[in-house]
DNA sequence: TTCTATTGATTGACACGTAAACTATCGACA
DNA sequence: TGTCGATAGTTTACGTGTCAATCAATAGAA
């Protein structure tokens, strides 16, 4: 079959084992996925990750902490300065210093971030369906679950 | 903390929709998991990338293309050369002329990187086991199924 | 045969993730 | 008051992923 990912890779004996499949599968999909949203992003001059940070300053929708930004992300903390860096540099994001702990830098979203977010809004709606169009309501359900299931025991340390 | 996100400024859901759950998700997990991984093969001074090529060469079993190894992998195309030339250092492959088309370079599995191919069989046996723990026979077919759907419109074009 | 297009591989530039070591500031406590 | 430890953020260094451009060898056509 087409989607068969034994076949894909052009391994002689597929897989060894259903939980080599389901592993291997998994990262390969992200991964399809991830290039997919990184293409359309591109179109916009800007990165996952670079999308990633705007998002979160507009969900939380105030002025946040660096460190906090990437707590939110999968990031560790040495990469989001550059990442704060080029982001300041395109005008999208500005610094600005706590007053109480001058330790603090917030990390602003500017206007041009948000116009930015919102010119992305219908695109990346459209991108998902499309991704998602094999599936329906109940395999979405489905599939969330499982993947909670597989992410619950690695949330800890 | 999962509902602290967007609620309270009345900014934005966790999720609008199912789609983007599942996007996240699916992204967010194999994340978590290729993390896991790569703290094993680390152990062993290996990185996921390198160990991929290991068990690309072990599958065919035979001498290799550098760009048929690319497209094997989650990766694309140019990288590939550093990552041979840091596999090549570690003496864990080499690298072959081919005789009939001097463009071509064959890349092949050392005895070194079979040992260690086979050093790292049974931890990372025991990794899947581990992470999948919470998922029986019928989960993981699902999940396959599911996996291979997403990823089914992504792999041509 | 020679010209051209194609293919295999490399290089260089930039973005990112991660680790280790460093600076600056804050808070608490002797 | 002065010191010490913790915290926020940065710098540096390395491996990697991706793109664009390039070089070398081959294949196909004029």
């Amino acid at each position: 079959m087409a989607g068969d990912l034994g076949q894909r890779i052009g391994k002689r004996e597929p897989f060894e084992t259903k939980e080599e499949e389901a592993l291997l599968n998994l990262v390969r999909t992200a991964d399809r996925v991830q290039a997919r949203v990184a293409r359309l992003l591109k179109e916009h001059g800007l990165t996952p990750a670079q999308y990633n940070v705007l998002r979160i300053l507009r969900g939380l929708g105030r002025p946040t902490p660096i460190l906090e930004v990437a707590e939110r992300m999968l990031t560790e903390t040495p990469g989001i300065t550059g990442l704060i860096d080029r982001l300041e540099k395109l005008e999208l994001v500005r610094r600005q210093r706590c007053e109480h702990d001058r330790r603090v830098i917030f990390v602003v979203l500017g206007p041009k971030g948000a116009d930015m977010l919102a010119a992305l809004e219908g695109p990346t709606a459209e991108l998902r369906s499309a991704l998602l169009s094999g599936l329906d309501e109940g395999d979405l359900s489905t599939l969330i679950r499982l993947l909670d299931r597989v992410r619950e025991p690695l949330e800890g340390p």
